[in-house]
DNA sequence: AAGGCAAAAAATGAATGCAAAATTTGCAGC
DNA sequence: GCTGCAAATTTTGCATTCATTTTTTGCCTT
């Protein structure tokens, strides 16, 4: 397994790949759901604050009994909690929910890689593989962004490359999920971290290459696990995890 | 690793043990909810059938916009499909879907076996040791319904090790979508599976009192695997898997 | 002036009502 | 006798309405 990772530096080019944002759902809940799932996963709503009901009617321009319906299937995706008489909050992730997120897709992703093993195909091998190098040139620009861009396709991928669909749609949901916390935001700042993942692609994209399930299962995980204790410990410096129920915004 | 496993037959007394059912549902719209979903898992109406609203809403003497609620969460767990305007069908788990479904399990019961290892007490060990012996005491006696009771309270018993509520809710959600599949009744009928599968059983006990994470994970994610191929066999030569929709009951 | 209590206001949970879509039924034509 | 089409019935989806609970506001008491 080669390793030839600098810390960082050389000027390469490479263009940003649009990614299409697919939205397959066909019916009017479902459009509804949807858009209040991506704009709760946006964050447009502060942690842990009142998700009112009728101010969301109005903004969707639908009446309650949808938008009910759809605040119950959020709750059940783990996106916001139901008190009875009570309302909607904002489901606030502290530091063992994150723990406990980035464990359950440390298995989900550990599970794709073995999976994928058993028949991925030389084409779609190829296909992480270009992605692996245009996040190398990310890398070695330095550029954050497109980094994380790149790297959440390379995961996406992998878990593609598994072809099962409950699995898939399992991961997209825990994934909403934990993009709450906006871990992307500076948690590399360690420069031997970053370095560090580039190397863990490495030898994921080396086990992959040999079909190694068993081995790249291994893999996955520990680099998860990895990233998770980055996130925790940017959480424990930066923005405390749950300052308390203070919503910012009324 | 020592395995000492006859293919069954000495006669050895042991009791049964009771399990509590917990249901710590408080609200109102829980209730309704669990009682829905144990009469789905339960089987209450057969494969693909259409779930009538009305009659429902009678039978659990609410109206329709609570039921209506209960079965977006339901359709958003996966064990029924909400067709616009055609109504709520029971999910008809084909071959393919019952595959993936093992396989998703796997990788839970992988990831549980890998985290239990880091933080599993001896006392949890010994719990689940017990749990074996009572296992194997069923096995001997050719008791399948007391074997597969006590394997599942095993399994169980791993994952709530791993201490992760995250992890817990999802399997248990998982197990509930397949529970519809009987393959319970008669799938050990091949006397050589359930003589491997208990040797499977003393290696997952061996590496967990090794605390071997990794070689634990590898070990369930197998036994899993086996069992899905048990499963796929006995619903191939069994009842085919959605015969087609026709509702036997109506 | 601070704390507590009661009434008002708002919000939640559930039932009912209504328009649109789908399914069933009945009938005409071949 | 069978097929195809249209009216009637049922069912779905959503809006509105009502009862209950919570939260806020204002006032009274200490």
């Amino acid at each position: 397994m080669k390793s030839t990772i600098p810390e960082a530096g050389a000027p390469i080019a490479l263009p940003a790949c649009g990614n299409g944002s697919d939205r397959p759902e066909v019916s009017l809940h479902g459009e509804i759901l949807a858009r209040l799932r991506d704009y709760m996963v946006e964050g447009n709503i502060p942690d842990g604050a009142r998700v009112p009901e009728r101010q969301l009617c109005e903004m969707l321009g639908i009446s309650r009994t949808p938008l009910r319906e759809a605040l119950k299937v959020l709750a059940a995706e783990g996106l916001i909690d139901l008190l009875p008489n009570r309302g909607a909050r904002v489901r606030k992730l502290g530091k063992g929910d994150i723990e406990e997120l980035f464990d359950v897709m440390a298995g989900l992703e550990s599970l794709a890689g073995r999976l994928a093993c058993e028949i991925i195909t030389d084409d779609e091998i190829g296909a992480i593989e270009r992605l692996h190098y245009e996040m190398y040139g990310y890398y070695l620009h330095r550029d954050m962004h497109g980094y994380f861009q790149v790297n959440q396709r390379i995961h996406e991928s992998i878990v593609a490359a598994a072809r099962n669909e409950t699995l898939t749609t399992t991961y997209a949901n825990f994934a909403g999920r934990i993009r709450r916390v906006r871990y992307s935001a500076n948690f590399a700042r360690k420069r031997q971290r970053w370095a560090d993942a580039m190397r863990e692609h490495e030898a994921i994209l080396d086990a992959l290459r040999r079909r190694a399930g068993g081995e790249l299962s291994d893999i996955l995980f520990q680099h998860l696990r990895n990233k998770r204790t980055a996130a925790i410990e940017h959480l424990a410096e930066g923005d405390e995890a749950a300052p308390a129920d203070t919503p910012r915004a009324g």
